[in-house]
Formats: structure tokens, C-alpha cells, sequence
DNA sequence: CTAAGCTGAAATGTTTTAAACGCATAGTAA
DNA sequence: TTACTATGCGTTTAAAACATTTCAGCTTAG
């Protein structure tokens, strides 16, 4: 499902998710690699695991990321009915200097086994 | 001119503007009307003076709008360096309720010709 | 075995900091 | 003056930052 138009209420409220540099590096994260978990984005991004909780937990309020348990991590992914307007919202700063920074990042720490993804990733998930 | 692509930075603060529906129905009405003035925007809205006259400095301050002086009045208008972006992310929520019901609003009293732009409506502008 | 403690992952409590609003007042230009 | 817009100040509400707590799964001493 992914919807065309939204009303002003839940329009501001995406935009607002997007007001916040953290949370856009988090879904512009999340976008490319369909899920991650908190200590992932944690050591990718270089912040405290408090600020990328709380804003995962704002992101899930919002109505915006889900999440689901898989061993020991709690992954969360953009939410299909959002997906469209998300990936569309993203798509205006995803030549920013930053984000691609962050996907290097992330690709490093992956190369390097050192992702909780890398410790299941032999595993049958998203199935 | 019309910019593609935002830096993260330049993102987030487009975005926090359209975080708060006042901001949001302000330049909605802008984005319709070319360029309204702050008493107008107050009428139409019902707005206090101060809540709008701040909202507007606000995204002045963002680099959204710009003025013109006109007569007596401020004429606030949506730069063109970020008029499409702008269009672009108000298209998802055209559609609401309130937004449409600010533009009946705003119909109502210019054919009342409650306006300020009803007063100087036969001069030359935005030549 | 098994229950006490340890570890890694994530959430929550509390204090600090910033946003939004209204009222009253102050500029400013005609 | 008067009409229009901006600003200082106090209040309320929401978000950020920092430290602490919970919780599940592991160890390992008894």
C-alpha cells in the first residue's frame, strides 16, 4: 500500500521526523539496507545508544519505522505505507555529502564482520 | 532557478518548516495566491497577528519567503530558488480538508473584497 | 543442575534546552 | 494620527542530552 496523499496532520508529523538531521541519516540508513538494528546504526552514525533509541522510538510513534525481534537485536525497517513518501522525501538530499558518508560507513563496518546483521546473516530472515 | 537536490542540512530546515501546520497552511496559501500580506493571512487563517507575523519571520529567516513592500502592507512570497521543492511537498497533502477550506476562506473574503490585495488590486505588480 | 551474577542490547527517568503562543508594547511608514 | 508589522517577556509544552535501569540470554561457582 502506499499511499499518494496524506492529510496536514500526518503530512507535519513526517515532516517533522525529517526536521531532525539524526533521524533523516537513520532512515536514509534504514532505506538502503531495509533493516538494522540500534547498535548497528549506533557505531555507523557514531552516536550515543541512548539518542538513536530515543529516536527510533520517536520514528516508531510517528508511524513511520516497525520493527521486529530476530536473536538477540531488534531490527527496524520503514513501514510500507510510508515507504513511497519516505523514499521520495529522501531522495531530494541523497546526493548530501553526510549520507553517502554514512553508507561507506556502514559498508566498512559490514566488509569488516563487525554488524550484528554479518552474526545471522547465514540465517532464512524476512521471509 | 530550481535546485534538484538539498544538502542534509538545508533538508532538515525545509522539512522543520512543514512540521508545523501553521507553517504548512501559511504557504499553502502563498503557493495559491503568489503573495499575501500579514493581515490578510491573519483573517483568512485566524491567526493572531503576533502568531503570524512570527511564522512568517520564521521563514524568512529559513530562506523560504521573501516580501516586497507594497503601499502599506509586507507582501510575503515563496523564493523562487525553492518554489518547486516547496510545490513539490505540499502536493502530498493538498488534498486535506483545511488546507481546502483556507483557500474557500480566502475566496470568500476577496470577493468581499475584505483584502488588502482588494485595495490595490488595479495597480501594476510583480512586474 | 541451578541459581547468582555478568554481558550485550534496548528502554526509561530526570534534568536541560528549545518552540510555540498570547499579551502587551514598540517601531515604521503613509 | 492610524494602519500594519515586529519584538520583549512570561508561560506552557515538547524535544535533546546524560545517566541509569531493565531484560534476556550466558556463564560459572556451589
Amino acid at each position: 500500500m502506499r499511499l499518494k496523499h496524506f492529510s496536514l496532520g500526518i503530512g507535519s508529523q513526517i515532516f517533522k521526523a525529517f526536521s531532525d538531521e539524526a533521524r533523516v541519516r537513520i532512515l536514509f540508513l534504514l532505506l538502503q539496507n531495509k533493516e538494522m538494528c540500534i547498535s548497528d546504526l549506533e557505531q555507523v552514525l557514531d552516536f550515543t545508544q541512548t539518542k538513536t533509541s530515543r529516536h527510533l522510538t520517536y520514528l516508531k510513534n510517528a508511524g513511520i519505522v516497525s520493527f521486529r525481534k530476530a536473536d538477540r537485536w531488534i531490527f527496524y525497517y520503514i513501514k510500507d505505507e510510508v515507504y513511497d513518501i519516505v523514499s521520495r522525501l529522501l531522495k531530494f538530499i541523497s546526493k548530501d555529502i553526510t549520507l553517502q558518508k554514512d553508507l561507506e560507513m556502514y559498508q566498512v563496518l559490514y566488509s569488516n564482520r563487525e554488524l550484528a546483521i554479518n552474526k545471522i546473516e547465514s540465517r532464512k530472515w524476512r521471509a
